[in-house]
DNA sequence: GATTAGAGTGAACACCGTTAACAGTTAACG
DNA sequence: CGTTAACTGTTAACGGTGTTCACTCTAATC
């Protein structure tokens, strides 16, 4: 496919990704706070302000770059889940689940950047558009769907109305239709299954389980197991790692 | 108690904590990223290279600061576990739970500082000896008491050792000094607890729970719930928030 | 009272993000 | 085609940062 018009378009989106390509070798290299508009420029043998040229200022590029880390990660967990065509979607959630950990552990310095940096006001106006939020929805959406499938392949067992809260349980309400019309109860272990696979990920990623546990692969499946159970689903393939 | 030998250490002592202290009230009004020893020392009318009669460098300082925040945590949560003196453990490990929690949303800049920031090496060889370490060391000590503690009082039911699997198992094993004598598969549930609730926690802190709940207490009271049913504890007392 | 350790300063260095004014190249248009 | 406009890159500079060094002054010590 022969993408982007006249030459010199052309020519501005292959710079953009030479910078972008740049900029993800310094993360690599030396974490987030190697990423600087000087080392990026050094690195591709321009001045520092030939940048501004292709980003209004630092920020942009470090936003563009996580953009791009969470479509780049989204791609993957969309190959392994269409990657086995026989494989029944409980199967293919197990192995996003895994495979977002190992990406995570495979990848630490972007991780770091992408989920270790607090969000600066999620309660902007402007928030909903950003570039970077966008990409994460996206990113988040993978999960979202594929509970929506399990859901409506074979609905588990979940809270009632009455054992949420009446807080809860309005909250719940509203996410029904991007759930696609998932109860709240249901929602509710979801949302479960996300947080419990967040906090296990990001635990492990930052180095914050090596007080207690040495490989926390092991305790990863066992957690995933049981994440899965609430979920309805059988047993994974023991085929992991 | 007059602690402090000669005058010129305590006026020593003194300068320290007020550096810390404006530190602080950087940290909190601007983020982590304004906590400069420039603008640290002109909130105190110092220049810059005074601050280094006192602390190494910049990154001393902020070591520092990270080991106050965890021993002032520390100290909330105690007071906490010790409010009431009728209180059951099962009480307590609720009360402190939610601590954590109102603690972290009350001092977003803060607990940002001390868990966003993912641990720079884990595997360096003096990385036990830090300050910040040994202090979230006994931050993590709270919890760990309180749930062997509920465990001393009245085993719950947990997975036999057969249940995980022999990687695991090994690895808890390790950790039944530390954990009191408790079993492995009690030292699983322990750890299950906390994992939950730091991902839980950090989440709403952070931010990332906003796509899915407008208010995350209800959620996480659910949760608490859930979490201290594992560790067989009845339903806690309905004055939270 | 002389000595010495400590606290604080100003000047300087190297780095950072950013802006402005300027030059060369390349596409578009009459 | 020649002109014009837009685009890409440069150099110079500003204010900011962490940090070091040489220096002064003060206060505790022998």
């Amino acid at each position: 496919m022969d993408v982007g018009g006249t030459g010199r378009d052309r020519r501005r989106a292959a710079t953009i990704a030479e910078i972008k390509s740049a900029a993800r070798l310094q993360l690599i290299e030396g974490g987030a706070a190697a990423v600087g508009l000087r080392a990026v420029a050094r690195r591709l043998g321009l001045t520092p302000p030939a940048l501004y040229r292709y980003f209004d200022s630092h920020d942009a590029l470090m936003t563009a770059l996580i953009s791009d880390l969470y479509d780049e990660l989204t791609g993957v967990l969309e190959e392994i889940r269409d990657g086995d065509p026989d494989a029944d979607v409980g199967t293919r959630l197990y192995l996003v689940a895994a495979g977002l950990r190992i990406w995570a552990l495979g990848h630490p310095a972007e991780f770091g950047l992408m989920f270790g940096t607090p969000v600066p006001d999620p309660l902007a106006l402007n928030h909903q558009q950003r570039p970077d939020h966008q990409a994460a929805m996206r990113f988040g959406a993978v999960f979202k769907e594929l509970v929506a499938q399990v859901w409506a392949q074979q609905p588990f067992p979940c809270p009632s109305d009455n054992d949420l809260g009446p807080v809860l349980l309005k909250q719940l309400r509203q996410r029904s239709e991007y759930f696609e019309g998932m109860p709240p109860g249901a929602i509710y272990l979801a949302l479960n299954f996300w947080t419990r696979l967040y906090g296990l990920i990001c635990m492990e990623a930052f180095g914050q389980l090596h007080w207690a546990l040495d490989d926390a692969g092991a305790y990863f499946e066992a957690q995933m197991l049981e994440m899965g159970e609430a979920l309805g689903l059988d047993c994974p393939p023991p085929d992991w790692e």
